[in-house]
RNA sequence: GCCGGUGUAGCUCAGGGGUUAGAGCAAAUGCAUCAUAAGCAUUAAGUCGGGGGUUCGAAUCCCUCCAUCGGCACCA
């Protein structure tokens, strides 16, 4: 058992602002990576941004920038996305990072190129001049882009490809047997259904003038790398693959990979392919959430239902953000936002159930000079209720079942309600210094339970305990 | 078109052949008054998508229909 863990987001594209799904993502990596940290394990979290593309060079381009000045400015709101989460990331790579990045994907392509795992072969391709890039065949209606009303010209270009089908069957055999584990298992069996219908070998450059914006083909100045080698490499350039140092050795394969729905394909099968060709041990699990749907809709400007990450932190602070995202989106599933459910929540569970909660408690003690003292044993029914709770939030976290593992801290809450109502500890009775005590005490194993979901949370409801000082914790709707 | 998922209380979902179908939120009533008008208890609420079948017995298995979501490679 290695007592290291390496954690990744996905990188996001920096061709517009952050999405409130990119900030689902960064919430579950970062819980997860807590969690292992708060067990001991040695941790390293990665997230970051992919930069380059065809798609980013004509957004620029329609700015008046350079693509490098306009990406700076968007990497920027991705910091502060993660800032405004409070986010636990060890590293942060950019795919412009020539310094951290080109070194380690050019040693990719090379060695792949060195295997004969490259080849160069005419590709054709579909491209639609007012989009100034290829279309597949499903972006086309009745063979025309429905953007631009137009039939895309056939374009035929010399690529280099990589031979992912020599890697098929490896695949298929190293996820079928969990070796890679994807989770949920509906996402596992629809790569397996995808495999088994046969890979293709898959383009992976593209002509440099068709696609400026890029990391160079090392030989080959006429050729940019295209989006698989370059981003997806990033795992393993932010661990400094070009060097192999002790960083990469002792971080790498990845224990998780967090990823969307979206992307599933490129990370369990062109990733796996590329891992395999070049030699190198496969991430142990890739974790692949649902979509924030709005209202019951798919989030778009013009119904003008977008979720804006922002203007909820701005409004409501870091950890009720990080509370819905957690409990009331499911963590592998696709998941609903709605003000009025995200207030519902705030109110009912942070509001009226953990503070209410704490201020009865904190103010209890107050009142009746109960201190807190840390190393005092409460009773043992108090003692095994708060280790059940711990046990399986533990088990529910390592198994990627974040609200659940929440319903069961809440759980623990509700139960404690009931003791102090039954206890009645605002009374004069034999054992109501005990009582107070034991509150405390829960109250207490709250904070270490929650600091993985809700860290600056937690520290208050730790200081206010050690304080003795009651202070409103989440002020209510 | 092919393959797969989902459809259970007003809302979010759990249960996957066996007594009167479960939880949380929302609702109603009562109790309590330490606490952020918070808390606790109780109650009400469901033809388990429709129809057919297998079975002593189906929400659960099979068939079919309907609705809905996803996958069917170069989509960032």
């Amino acid at each position: 058992m290695s007592d290291k863990f390496y954690i990744t987001t996905s990188i996001a594209y920096t061709n517009a602002p952050p999405h409130i799904g990119f900030a689902l993502e960064l919430v579950q990596a970062d819980l997860l990576a807590r969690h292992k940290r708060k067990k001991g394990k040695e941790t390293r979290f990665l997230t970051g941004t992919d930069e380059h593309g065809q798609k980013i060079a004509k957004k620029a381009k329609e700015k008046g920038m350079k693509p490098k000045d306009f990406v700076d400015k968007t990497v920027a709101d991705f910091h502060s996305l993660v800032d405004g989460l409070n986010i636990s990331n060890d590293d942060f790579i950019r795919t412009t990072d020539r310094e951290k990045h080109w070194p380690s994907v050019k040693k990719v392509w090379k060695k792949l190129d060195k295997n004969n795992d490259l080849y160069k072969k005419k590709y054709t391709g579909y491209y639609c001049v007012g989009c100034e890039a290829f279309l597949t065949e499903r972006d086309l209606e009745d063979g025309v882009c429905p953007n631009h009303d137009k039939a895309p010209e056939k374009v035929e270009e010399e690529n280099y490809f990589f031979k992912l089908s020599d890697y098929e069957e490896e695949i298929q055999k190293m996820i079928s047997e969990d070796e890679v584990r994807i989770i949920p298992d509906s996402r596992k069996n629809e790569v397996l259904s995808f495999l088994s219908e046969g890979v293709r070998d898959i383009s992976v450059s593209r002509s440099a003038d068709k696609l400026e914006w890029g990391i160079p083909v090392p030989g080959d100045e006429s050729q940019k790398m295209y989006v698989w080698v370059d981003a997806l490499s990033n795992y393993i350039s932010a661990l400094n693959y070009a060097e192999e140092g002790e960083k990469f050795k002792k971080f790498w394969p990845a224990d998780v990979h967090c990823i969307g729905k979206d992307i599933t394909r490129f990370h369990c099968v062109i990733w796996l392919g590329i891992l395999l060709a070049i030699g190198l041990e496969l991430p142990r699990n890739i974790f692949v959430h649902g979509f924030i749907t709005s209202g019951g809709k798919k989030m778009s400007k013009s119904i003008g239902n977008v979720v804006d990450p922002f203007e909820l932190l701005e409004k409501y602070g870091t950890d009720p953000v990080r509370y819905y995202l957690l409990s009331g989106i499911p963590p592998a599933g696709d998941g609903d936002f709605t003000i009025e459910k995200f207030e519902n929540k705030y109110n009912s569970d942070l509001a009226d159930g953990l503070g209410n909660l704490l201020s009865r408690s904190v103010g209890l003690a107050t009142k009746k000079g109960v201190e807190f003292e840390k190393g005092r044993k409460p009773g043992s029914k108090i003692r095994k209720r708060v280790k059940k709770t711990e046990k399986e939030v533990d088990e529910l976290v390592e198994n990627f079942e974040f609200k659940k593992a929440l319903e069961e801290i809440w759980d623990l809450i509700h139960f404690t309600d009931g003791y102090i109502e039954k206890k009645r500890p605002w009374e004069e009775s034999w054992d109501q210094e005990k009582v107070i005590f034991e509150t405390l005490y829960i109250c207490y194993s709250l904070h270490e339970l929650l600091l993985p979901f809700l860290p600056g949370t937690a520290k208050k409801v730790k200081k206010q305990i050690e304080s003795g000082k009651s202070k409103i914790l989440f002020e209510k709707l």
